[in-house]
DNA sequence: GCAACAGTTAACCGCGTGGTTCACCGTCAG
DNA sequence: CTGACGGTGAACCACGCGGTTAACTGTTGC
């Protein structure tokens, strides 16, 4: 289930929306005015985050508000650290195997 | 240059191969086994997750040997925690704000 | 030395993805 | 009321990606 937060994050694009949300929400034309992308792209990036779950948007008036989730990357930490406990684990055991012999 | 890494991430194939491999290095082979894939499109992951800087693969006679690097998620880990404290720090801000009002 | 086995390379294919443009809708300002 | 502005939907297109098969190379075991 975490690949799909992989995939969205896998666009630079998108990838650089969320770095942008990370210090602070905004609206889509904001976040497509510094690209040489259209609009609809930059919707289209949007609609992908916001069903990875990392990104929440609202219209408000005519403006569509953007903003990252709270929880957005707690799966993708939560999977690193995990993957990484298990790989130094058997770093660990293989040391201590090489320490005995 | 994080993004390259979020790619590698965000095929289920592949990261099923970096799950496989925290538990320790295997051949080229035995990665193509339990799946129902042919031998050549493992190999095409196995290229792919290697550029991505995740794993490294040597040939030992006629088996190529993959292993999972030891710095494999540390640039994923780094992004993560960064925007999570940026994004925080952010919600914090507001939260002083609204009690200071 | 020969056969089987692990991997590699190349050519090919379908389809999803990232992008465009254009027409349209709703909303805010004057 | 009307015009401009932010966003939406649809149709379309190019390209890259994930997969296949097939033919070939090198290695190992008997």
């Amino acid at each position: 289930m975490v690949h799909r937060q992989f995939a969205a994050l896998a666009d630079p694009t998108r990838l650089a929306i969320v770095e942008r949300l990370a210090r602070g929400p905004t609206s889509a034309g904001d976040l497509a005015a510094p690209t040489t992308m259209s609009l609809p792209a930059v919707l289209k990036h949007l609609r992908v985050l916001e069903e990875a779950g990392l990104v929440t948007t609202v219209k408000r008036g005519r403006v569509r508000e953007c903003r990252l989730r709270d929880d957005a990357l707690v799966a993708v930490a939560t999977w690193t650290a995990q993957q990484q406990a298990l790989w130094s684990t058997r770093l660990d055991a293989l040391g201590t195997l090489l320490e005995d012999t």
